[in-house]
DNA sequence: TCCTTCACG
DNA sequence: ACGTACGTGAAGGAA
């Protein structure tokens, strides 16, 4: 409807909601409930009401002067309850995404606010609907001034409507005469104290004779019961108060005016983001509706099924346009196409798998490429290969779609996705979605409230016109994204790592990738069912030992068995109950012969289900290898991750797993060369204190963990002991992760004093060490973050917890993550240097897998000599340390053998 | 969906 | 008086 006006009592309808809706938190444990309630009372107001202006008016925290002058009367007012108070930040800054006009003003209550705005709407011709918990605020009510008091009644809400006639109707007085009757009467809600000893009834004789606190005043001697009487009389001046503190102010001034109320794009994503973080579905739900026409590009985007159309939109970008891009494809690959080797599977790979591409220039200029008889793949391919030569790419999780860009080098792209992780690592996403909100400034629909959990392709089957809009947003998205990502990148000083590390890189990664690694089917299937057997064998024993059949994977079934039924000594415990984890069985080894065969069992049926069943169902049909997908964006400190499958951990430490590598294998005609770094975190270490001790070790190639035990445990290097070496290895790792005297006194099952004495001999032994971790805590505690070597940024903001527990953590971050980053980096430097010499050297040979500290290289027989060198010579040189980086270099015909 | 367990660096 | 070693991903069970 036009000019109708709501006004909403913040405070109040807080309150009621706060005490009306039963206690609610979100994940991070802030309480809800209270802005639950009041989002659901004012969608309700705004769904009958249909207004076309609203605003929220909040009491300011200070005490007005009107409370203060009561304070010196009788008490203060009752403070607001914590779990209040933190929700009142909380709605405000809902309310201000949702654009909806809120004002709060020192010295102004918010019944005041009220007040104005409602006789200044009322003035120019607004219908206007107050709505408050407060029945102070019925005064207020005229022809065209409607007051809601919304009641909480068994779980639902319901609305009491007041015109002036139902004043009169429930109250027995007119709006006008409220303040009146509260001036007698008082309000205990709202400290206003009243005529002592006059309760409602009274009140409402006595205005039924004279009408107003005046005049009953003013005809107080002709009171006819006594009581009232002497009561009026010996508090004249507290009735005159009161009523004066029940009088709503209509003239404040307030500096708004009624069209700064008007609504306006309240559905928007900010809004929905933020009520998303405090988990409140069923008022998300209330977006899904409103949401349809979100900002950023209006109906500027069109959907483009011609050659022509094509070239024509092409011809439009300005010079100095990104080109915002996002592609829609099938995520399987043709397998006709891939009979005759590897190098043709991937010439032909990509080839028919698009499906279309969304394209932005700028908010102006977007469009849907949707490939179809007279738009070609190819068309579109070529389009913005060509495009891309003056114009830079910009994309999201460029890797993913690289197939569709054969044109694109490091130079000529930008990764959005990229660009987000390396400005800040933990950040919860760097999709387009959260690209849009933090850096292209537009609001974006979530994908996945639209298509759920499906697919582009399936949401590309089913709603075409959808997602033809949602992948235009992913493109301008992007294309906006970009000027405003790399000027971030250049102020944190991360723009040559995002130049010359991560983007290439990525290229790298897509190679390997796509090449993927064979495996011997045949053999994984062959070791899985040999594990079956025993485990079935296992099964048998365990159930038979224990005296029944359970699920012996369940931790709750086994620890009922192990430690209630046969009464074994439980040390830990969790949350859920007993722990059962290996640590703990490894104790009671000697208990009982089901311990040595539930471990037997666990082992085994991890080394089935995860590896053998689980790589299995990796395997590409099409050329028998493993596709894995590398994460560049992942971890808080820069090192990759490896998913679907994860092929960076491949069992090793056990015999009987370590066996699996030997269904990796290297096609035919070539062999696997394995490079690893040596103690390449430690190395690093080294480099980044400037200790002369540990750089002087490791220039004279010593042992490390036989100096370091030397130097701590004051004996000849010569003399040192197998269990002194194993002592100073584990204090070595320890300290890269951020020594603590527990942690190593549980690895090396010695009392947290003995381990407390290590670390103190450790870091008398080497002093920059100790003076490097407090710097780099330090570092942190100041400007909130880490950096590596080559300026990878982590933000430690657990150093600014009040909880120690979260502090000490932080610190531990502070000293693991910038030796954890620097080496990832450095591996990283290695990773690029090596595939592009195999590349530029025209090799057949392929690297294939990183693992943290080691790189895979299928590697052609006759190559073999030539890339050793390769592999070896990049990856020690990939950095100029104080200290050598070495590589070691192994040959074999599986993954097994070349360790 | 969260938790526990365990595989790796 | 707390209750921790750093960084990951997958599987299976419990809820």
């Amino acid at each position: 409807m036009e000019n109708k006006l709501v006004l909403i009592d913040g405070n109040s309808i807080m309150n009621r909601a706060f005490y009306g809706v039963p206690e609610l938190t979100n994940k991070e444990g802030l309480h809800t409930n209270a802005v639950y309630g009041f989002l659901n009372i004012m969608f309700k107001i705004m769904e009958e009401e249909d207004p076309s202006h609203i605003m929220v008016a909040f009491d300011e925290k200070a005490p007005t002067f009107r409370h203060k002058m009561y304070e010196g009367y009788k008490g203060t007012r009752k403070a607001m309850p914590d779990e209040l108070g933190e929700q009142m930040p909380v709605i405000r800054e809902i309310l201000q995404a949702m654009n909806i006009c809120i004002h709060s003003k020192a010295g102004i209550e918010a019944d005041d606010i009220l007040g104005t705005m409602a006789r200044k709407g009322e003035k120019e011709g607004f219908d206007v609907v107050v709505v408050s918990g407060d029945r102070d605020l019925l005064q207020l009510a005229t022809d065209r001034i409607k007051v809601r008091i919304p009641k909480t009644k068994g779980g639902k809400t319901v609305v009491e409507d007041y015109y002036p006639a139902e004043v009169i109707e429930k109250l027995g007085v007119t709006p006008l005469q409220v303040i009146d009757l509260k001036g007698l009467m008082g309000d205990s809600s709202d400290n206003i104290p009243g005529v002592p000893g006059v309760g409602e009834k009274t009140a409402l004789k006595l205005l039924t004779l004279f009408g107003t606190v005046e005049n009953v005043i003013a005809h107080v001697e002709e009171i006819p019961q006594k009581r009232a009487r002497e009561a009026v009389k010996e508090n004249i001046q507290l009735a005159k108060l009161s009523k004066e503190l029940a009088t709503i102010k209509t003239d404040c001034r307030l500096g708004i005016t009624t069209e700064q109320c008007r609504m306006e794009d309240m559905y928007n994503s900010r809004a929905y983001h933020l009520i998303q973080s405090l988990d409140i579905k069923s008022i998300l739900k209330r977006f899904d509706q409103d949401m349809a026409g979100d900002k950023g590009l209006e109906k500027n985007f069109i959907t483009i099924s011609t050659k022509s159309e094509w070239e024509g939109f092409l011809s439009s970008v300005r010079p100095e346009d990104p080109v915002g891009v996002k592609a829609v494809y099938r995520a399987d690959r043709d397998v006709t196409q891939n009979t005759d080797g590897q190098i043709t599977l991937f010439m032909a790979e990509g080839e028919g798998r698009l499906l279309g591409m969304g394209v932005a220039f700028c908010k102006e200029r977007a469009a849907f490429c949707r490939i179809g008889k007279e738009l070609t793949e190819a068309d579109v391919v070529s389009g913005v290969g060509k495009i891309q030569k003056e114009h830079m790419l910009a994309a999201n999780d460029l890797k993913s779609q690289l197939d569709f860009f054969p044109d694109a080098s490091p130079a000529n792209s930008f990764d959005t996705n990229v660009a987000a992780y390396l400005i800040n690592p933990v950040q919860k996403g760097f999709a387009e979605e959260d690209i849009a909100e933090l850096y292209a400034g537009i609001s974006m629909y979530p994908y996945s409230q639209i298509f759920g959990k499906f697919p582009m392709e399936t949401a590309f089957a089913e709603k075409e016109e959808e997602l033809a809009r949602y992948v235009c947003y992913c493109a301008l998205a992007n294309a906006l994204a970009f000027p405003l990502l790399k000027r971030e990148l250049k102020k944190i000083r991360a723009l040559s790592l995002y130049e010359e590390i991560e983007m290439p890189l990525l290229f790298t990664l897509h190679g390997m990738e796509r090449w993927g690694i064979l495996v011997r089917r045949q053999a994984l299937k062959e070791y899985g069912l040999k594990l079956g057997v025993r485990i079935q064998e296992l099964e048998k024993d365990i159930w038979q030992r224990a005296g029944e059949e359970f699920n012996i994977n369940s931790p709750k079934q086994l620890g009922g068995i192990l430690f209630d039924k046969m009464h074994m000594p439980y040390g830990k415990k969790t949350k859920t109950g007993y722990s059962t984890s290996a640590e703990v069985l490894e104790k009671l080894r000697f208990e009982d012969p089901i311990i040595e065969q539930i471990l037997e069992y666990r082992q085994l049926t991890k080394l089935k289900s995860t590896y053998a069943d689980g790589l299995d169902t990796y395997i590409d049909e099409a050329d028998g290898r493993i596709h894995t997908t590398f994460n560049q964006t992942i971890t808080a400190t820069g090192r990759l991750s490896s998913t679907e499958p994860n092929l960076q951990n491949i069992p090793i430490r056990m015999e009987l797993g370590r066996q699996i590598r030997k269904v990796f294998v290297p096609a035919e005609g070539c062999v696997f060369l394995d490079a690893d770094y040596s103690q390449i975190e430690l190395r690093v270490l080294a480099h980044m204190s400037g200790d002369e001790s540990l750089i002087e070790a490791y220039r004279e190639n010593a042992d490390v963990h036989r100096a370091t035990a030397s130097l701590v445990f004051h004996t000849p290097y010569d003399e040192v002991t197998e269990l002194q070496r194993r002592n100073a290895k584990a204090v070595n790792f320890g300290i890269v992760y951020g020594i603590s005297g527990f942690g190593l006194s549980r690895d090396l099952n010695i009392t947290k004093k003995q381990a407390e004495k290590y670390i103190e001999d450790y870091f008398e032994t080497y002093p920059k060490v100790k003076e490097f971790m407090d710097q780099m805590v330090a570092d942190g505690k100041n400007r909130g973050y880490v950096a590596s070597l080559f300026g990878r940024r982590r933000p430690i903001p657990e150093l600014a917890s009040k909880n120690f527990m979260q502090r000490q953590f932080g610190e531990r971050i502070a000293m693991n993550s910038p030796i954890q980053g620097t080496a990832a980096d450095i591996i990283k430097i290695a990773m690029i240097r090596v595939a592009d010499k195999l590349k530029e050297g025209n090799y057949k040979s392929r690297l294939i897998l990183q693992i943290h500290d080691e790189l895979l290289i299928e590697t052609c027989l006759d190559e073999v000599e030539e890339v050793r060198e390769i592999l070896e010579k990049e990856m020690e040189n990939a950095c100029d340390l104080r200290v050598p980086l070495i590589a070691e270099v192994k040959q074999g015909e599986n993954w097994f053998e070349a360790k």
